[in-house]
DNA sequence: CGATACGTTGACGGAAATCAACCCCGGTGG
DNA sequence: CCACCGGGGTTGATTTCCGTCAACGTATCG
């Protein structure tokens, strides 16, 4: 039996995805392949899953931007990260019943919804696939702690820079960025919430970034103008993405 | 073969630990006991492994306080997640080759390395202790995320109230800590180092905490007076640390 | 006993929040 | 066709939390 990639974006995707992160066997790329999925789309802004939720499948995000966050009294809104192409953000769902974020929608997506039953046979059946998966939660996690260090002692400016370099390596790592520019369909409200920065600030933030000839940002496309800059500013050192191919990161 | 705990204080701290988490059988705890380790005492403020290392061991904290950090330019230091008895600091290594940040102890500890190559072939033969530890680091992403929360949007007091509620439950489901009280051994340098706030503010933030009959907290002891009132400041909801024993999140 | 590390306090400054307009643009409907 | 609306972006005035700097207190230890 064929799976022919064209026929299968989905899984074509998840597999894209798995491959910048570990090696894949031919065969445990027919077992992704032959994994049974739902797929939806849905409008921008709208929860795909709550906290407190105990969701029995996991949502692979096939196109769009998807985000995890969680409220806080106030309304104050702290996003927790951003997830694109070929991710699942709730992938550990597995193994925590109990959800203790929100994942949302930030822009119209095609989602596909895998049973946690099927994910977890095909874990037990390809012990390659399972590190593969662990490897890339562990990935998430550098990428938190990251942040934090970004939320607890970086300047806004330099936080901000730090971001969109982040997003430039992982959107190239899965084919969904040119070489210094990409689709970033984000509102300064939402880049704030990542931040953790007040829309005035990310406005006047991103007018510095703009000054110093770093960025253009217009209309949800972002082209970096001085990538070495960028990084300079950021600080940014790719290795915490800990991504097979050392060539994107360049 | 028998393995009476108290003749393996370091196994049994592991496996302490890794109960507040998953349920483990007798088989699984009879392979942890037969876990190859090599102990050793650290005094304070040691790094047990840097960035860029490549370790061939994970390190098991037995006795003590273990903290990961990150530097950055002008000496600034975030400290990304503290480490008491029965945790893994560095299980990721298993995965990710390269350490993005480094670990050191932040008081006198007992440690216990364990080979990777043994760790893998327990994980490999025992599919529920790798679920376990798969959990473990899960929770851990989980406790990344709420500290990220409280870098992005809590006020000083609050952050600080939230870190003080998170380590009584996380002490108290390992046995290491009385009702209301635990050993903190922490200086107000390394307090700021985690919450992203200068000595200053971290000592005129406790002194708050005091002021409001919160906690009293002398000499590396925590006590704390007023349990609802601090979760209340905080807004802490243990949900987040996905224990197994709920008793513990009273 | 002085050295050193940790804690405390105050004065001052700055980065970012808050509040409040205002603009621009695409969509919608009368 | 244009008026109106709402979401997003921009800007300025004011405030506040927290950092920085600097001094001083206090305890532990060789």
């Amino acid at each position: 039996m064929h799976h022919p990639a064209e026929l299968q974006p989905e899984r074509s995707r998840l597999i894209r995805k798995l491959q910048s992160v570990a090696d894949l066997s031919p065969d445990e790329q027919r077992a992704v392949f032959s994994l049974p999925m739902v797929v939806k789309t849905m409008a921008a802004d709208q929860d795909i899953i709550r906290v407190g939720d105990r969701p029995s499948d996991c949502c692979l995000v096939v196109e769009g931007f998807v985000c995890r966050y969680d409220l806080m009294s106030e309304g104050k809104r702290q996003i927790l990260s951003f997830h694109i192409s070929g991710d699942i953000p709730d992938l550990q769902s597995l193994f925590l019943e109990v959800m203790d974020h929100s994942l949302c929608t930030l822009t119209p997506c095609k989602l596909a919804f895998v049973p946690h039953d099927s994910l977890r046979a095909l874990l037990r059946a390809h012990p390659g696939l399972a590190a593969a998966f662990w490897r890339d939660t562990l990935i998430e996690a550098a990428v938190s702690r990251e942040w934090m260090v970004g939320l607890g002692h970086r300047a806004a400016d330099q936080r901000a820079a730090h971001l969109l370099c982040e997003m430039l390596v992982r959107l190239k790592a899965v084919g969904e960025a040119r070489e210094h520019a990409y689709e970033l369909p984000l509102t300064q409200a939402e880049l704030g919430d990542a931040l953790g920065l007040s829309i005035a600030h990310v406005n006047r933030t991103l007018q510095d970034l703009r000054a110093g000839g770093l960025i253009e940002l217009r209309r949800g496309t972002l082209a970096i103008l001085d990538w070495d800059g960028l990084k300079r500013l950021a600080e940014f050192d790719p290795t915490y993405l800990h991504l097979r191919d050392k060539a994107v990161a360049a």
